[in-house]
DNA sequence: TAGTCGTTATAAAAATAATTTATAATGGGT
DNA sequence: ACCCATTATAAATTATTTTTATAACGACTA
């Protein structure tokens, strides 16, 4: 059976018009037709209820049941055609989500400088969510996650290497700024300014706020720590971080929090478990571990 | 890309021989060189390397990381076809575990037959290990699962509908046949005849046996709850089987565990989550919700 | 050391399969 | 009644896969 007719069957099911299918693909309209008969007769039951009537048209039973698979099965061969390219290439693309990267990555870096590695790494930067989907969709070999509960996909294999507090960063012209500690529950007054909810940051922040009750005030949003931090110092608001933040600057005030059952930033190596690494992945992944894992 | 090279090529790695797999698919050797050096140059490398010196074939990296997906791509075909093909036909395939036939399976039954369904349904008897991957691979459509934990699985849809403690039985000429509750350390001195390791009641056995710190004499094995109670009626030993098998004899004698934090014996309803079920199959999972979950 | 065996590779021919071209069929809208 | 946007069908064409026949390679053996 040819897979390019379930790429075929796949766009029907989506665009449920045959020729445009076909255009798509720049064959001509039977070829739709007689895949989707060969598949009808592969499987041997009809897959598609083509309703000239309604211009419309329906998807049985099997059809459906084959769409599942038939996505299933495309996405797999995609991703062995990117691994296998990955492979015979030397490069290593490594996903990083920005604060990791401004805070292990600079170590790891002088690692794989001292071997000669550095300049066949390419590195993807990306929230942790979406690093993982580009993990899984073969886009990205290794990557480094963060997270708030140990990683456990069955596709993917995650060696967790440090697990770090959240803090409260707050402006030094603050009046907590001369506290050491806090409770979550005291900053129910005060103004937020986030991580863009694309980074784990905001599932613990949620979690934090939905345990104590209350629903903060967020009045700003950013992808980048420094931003923040800059807001923060001008006392637009406080901030919630892992503590891995740059925190050598001095109009700003780290405080740790206090309550039971914090969420923790739990750092891991991640890759797919049904890739083969290269011997040059093999080496990164060793400094990768030598350099977080001690 | 034609799915039949990535059987052959499936097969290849496993027989490492080019002429061997063509005769198993009964087509000439030169079908499978050109098959391979197909894929090579779909996928632009080498996957074998053909060592006629040694008489041998070496997997490269590629070839490796092909193998593993070529694999999963054609278990996926092969249960999509399975599916369809149950889904055309009538037939439910319903999978049960002995146990839970005995105990649940005629109440479902009479419901069945009182909505006229029991004669489309097929039912096929095995260890919930064994049932599992049945369901996996496409051989069964819903099942009756026993297991010792909630199951997780991302490929399953699973619907607890009852827990049962396990239960000591003891001949009624046993010394502890006057006896309600028995911590399970007791038994140390006693000899057990089990259920057949394919069975959960073994992983819960063991687990409370590590947990007392001590090695249980196993005497028998048996794949049949009404011989191990004939074994046990004669005193051949006691055994470990939930409160849901017969209890109807007066030579056998049940008691309790006391135990704290004792393995459970939790009854699911399950079915692959990729599966579309027919409206039959809607109908007798609805009936066993029905029956089974009041 | 020539002959045979068990391998995989190659090239041309044959067989099979997929795609295009051209056209039909269907029903809705104008 | 005619046009439009559909999908289906059949024959011709093109592409792909498989076979046939044979080569090449090295190990083993008489």
């Amino acid at each position: 059976m040819n897979t390019k007719d379930l790429a075929y069957f796949d766009r029907l099911i989506k665009l449920k018009n045959f020729s445009q299918v076909a255009a798509e693909f720049g064959v001509t309209q039977p070829t739709i037709t007689t895949a989707i008969k060969r598949l009808e007769a592969d499987f041997g039951a009809k897959l598609v209820l083509r309703d000239r009537v309604h211009n419309d048209l329906t998807v049985t039973a099997s059809g459906q049941q084959l769409t599942i698979h038939a996505a299933a099965i495309l996405r797999k061969l995609d991703l062995a055609h990117q691994e296998i390219t990955h492979l015979t290439q030397q490069r290593t693309v490594l996903g990083l989500p920005p604060i990791i990267e401004n805070h292990y990555f600079p170590r790891v870096a002088a690692h794989l400088q001292e071997r000669g590695m550095l300049e066949n790494i390419e590195t993807l930067e990306g929230g942790s969510v979406q690093l993982r989907n580009a993990l899984r969709d073969g886009q990205v070999d290794l990557a480094l996650l963060g997270s708030t509960e140990p990683l456990s996909y069955k596709t993917l294999v995650a060696e967790e290497f440090d697990r770090q507090p959240f803090n409260i960063f707050v402006s030094a012209a603050h009046p907590l700024a001369k506290r050491k500690r806090i409770y979550f529950s005291e900053l129910r007054r005060e103004k937020f300014v986030l991580f863009n909810n694309s980074f784990i940051h905001d599932t613990a922040f949620n979690q934090l706020a939905r345990r104590n009750h209350f629903r903060p005030d967020v009045v700003f949003r950013a992808r980048d720590t420094h931003i923040i931090m800059n807001l923060v110092a001008e006392n637009v608001g406080v901030t919630y971080l892992t503590g891995l933040v740059d925190q050598h600057r001095n109009d700003v005030v780290r405080l740790e929090l206090l309550d039971d059952e914090q969420p923790e930033f739990i750092s891991s190596i991640a890759y797919r478990s049904s890739h083969v690494l290269t011997p040059a992945q093999e080496q990164v992944l060793a400094v990768l571990r030598g350099t977080l894992e001690d």
